[in-house]
DNA sequence: GAATTGTGAGCGCTCACAATT
DNA sequence: GAATTGTGAGCGCTCACAATT
């Protein structure tokens, strides 16, 4: 049985011209007052949307951004399985739309890469791209910023983009205050799982180096391989428990890595954070959960989408911004994963 | 300073009619090569390709949309913290696509209701909406179904949204299959950590007590309140623990609220599987990763998705549908977590 | 003259159809 | 006659401007 909605929507779908025909006015006076521009009596105003009301109107953003020359549109790409991107689109779309813009949204997923994700995103006309931690190739990102304003989020590009807006965290700076946390409570072996080849594994990788050195620990500097899973966390984490000496404190890639690595430690008996101490990063849902209770460092994620956003806004509306990227500092958050050395 | 990129993008974006004039042809002619329609010769396609590869074309999807009857767009509206979202937004990529749909997505976030999610979907033309797990109430459901295409995933309306497609996993038969697999492991106390007032919930709540009841064990039937977050099966799980007697297994609602539970046990020293079993529900990333390895019932997400799409489309080209609902079965996926009782 | 209202054109496409080979 | 090419109109809006109070 077909169901009682006709496959192609009962007649029309009504237009400006319909709520125009059925209030006894112009379309022109019918976009102003939709638009709730000025320019229309209160009368007038009242009628209108009494019309569009009882027929049931909806505006087309389609044509409506066909015909203004602005489109109002803020194309953001994000990856389906990081739930940091969860976070950050939160933060885009409450700043994005009291500002008057809309966000179109294109996800990376199994099959449809990152070059598919901007594609559609150019064709449905936005003015400009946020994208969150992106791996394309820095030529692929400095070709988009030649044609529109283009922020990338989480990912640095030493120079090698130009022209695209970069806003980050202080990542070494952040792994730094993990080290500096972990050396006040007494600890000396502190390895790092890192992130491999992620966004931001670098900058964390040589802040963990350089805060090490500087508490001339540089001799216990420990690198273990990871990524950005929980299943990452976990390998690295093993590999920590057939160590000899086994470190007394880890410093994990991010808040999912840590989650691992908590996970094997207490399959293993080892008493967190009596035996080891272990940090994430990120500050997501994840470790704010009560039975997780991570000591992280903490990105800055509302700060991160207003900077976002903001740079794409500006650089559309000829704001002058101020050069080279816009950095966030992280800030350690101590939960229960931390404490003194056994 | 400024950077290279002008606010508003070098003079305009190419159109139609430039590449038209480049390769001294009809616009008519270079939307028929665009659409890769039939009605171009071999050497015009060619030399059109040519000169809009040249200036940097890129048809606008707003106009075509615009023109053209029909968009070809699918709405779905997703919630930005629910991994099982995107598990399906996956799937539904994989089938909409090729099959000639756009996706437009619409997130459900803090600040950003399902009003409003949807409201953004219909003005851009979307021509049927897929609502992934939608709270909003049938009546609001019923009155879009009446404008469009509708199809609830993982949402169950006993007729109470006329004209909403439904697409779920039978719910109850996946709890069954749970309990089954407890009971033939020799348990008897088996708990359930239930989900709330979150979709599928009720059914997995009467699919459990209805086995337990059928192996005779109804006065064993235990249901903690619970949610669909990894806190939602840790608070169940204290409460387990402190109750007595203790029950030898624990379904949880589903794999965040299962990762709560095995992770509040761990915490307490209670070896999973040997002195508790616990299953999930859904099968999702979490469960497979290694150091999780949790025994859940597999929701059969690709199915879901091409379930849900293909209702989508069949609907706005007219054709027949089965009535009912369409409804997935689950099976259950043995991994680690669950053994015989001690 | 200021506020309100209306007119005409056109945003970038696609469609039906006519004209050309 | 079949394939290829071109013409004109119009999708639903908004904008610049003119006309009205």
């Amino acid at each position: 049985m077909v169901p009682p909605t006709p496959a192609v929507p009962h007649g029309k779908r009504p237009t400006l011209a319909d709520v125009a025909a059925r209030a006894g006015v112009s379309t022109a006076l019918v976009s102003i007052v939709m638009r709730d521009a000025k320019g229309a009596g209160a009368a007038t105003r009242e009628r209108v949307l009494q019309a569009a009301q009882e027929i049931g109107y909806r505006p087309d953003t389609r044509a409506r951004l066909l015909r203004s020359h602005r489109s109002h549109l803020l194309g953001v790409q994000f990856g389906l399985q990081h739930p940091f991107h969860s976070d950050l689109l939160e933060g885009v779309y409450a700043v994005a739309e009291p500002a008057g813009y809309q966000i179109a949204l294109s996800a990376v997923a199994a099959g449809r890469g990152e070059q598919r994700a901007t594609d559609t995103l150019l064709a449905d006309r936005c003015e400009a791209l946020i994208l969150l931690g992106p791996q394309a190739p820095a030529a692929r990102l400095a070709e988009l910023a030649a044609q529109l304003p283009v922020v990338s989020v989480a990912r640095r590009l030493r120079g090698s983009a130009p022209g695209v807006e970069v806003v980050r965290t202080a990542d070494d700076e952040g792994a730094r205050q993990a080290v500096d946390h972990l050396v006040a409570l007494g600890h000396r072996d502190i390895a790092h799982i890192d992130g491999g080849r992620a966004p931001g594994a670098a900058d964390r990788r040589r802040g963990y180096r350089t805060a090490m050195s500087r508490h001339g620990l540089a001799d216990r500097v420990r690198v273990l391989p990871g990524g950005l899973t929980e299943e990452d966390g976990a390998a690295g984490a093993r590999a920590l428990l057939d160590a000899a000496p086994r470190p007394t404190a880890v410093l994990a890639f991010n808040d999912r890595s840590a989650t691992g690595v908590l996970d094997t430690l207490l399959r293993a008996r080892v008493p967190v954070p009596d035996e080891i101490s272990v940090i994430g990063f990120d500050d997501s849902h994840l470790a704010r959960l009560a039975h997780i209770n991570l000591t992280t460092v903490g990105q800055d994620i509302p700060r991160l989408a207003e900077l976002a956003v903001g740079r794409a806004i500006a650089r559309l509306e000829g704001e002058r911004i101020p050069d080279g990227e816009a950095v966030v500092a992280p800030r350690l958050v101590i939960r229960g994963t931390t404490a003194e050395p056994a």
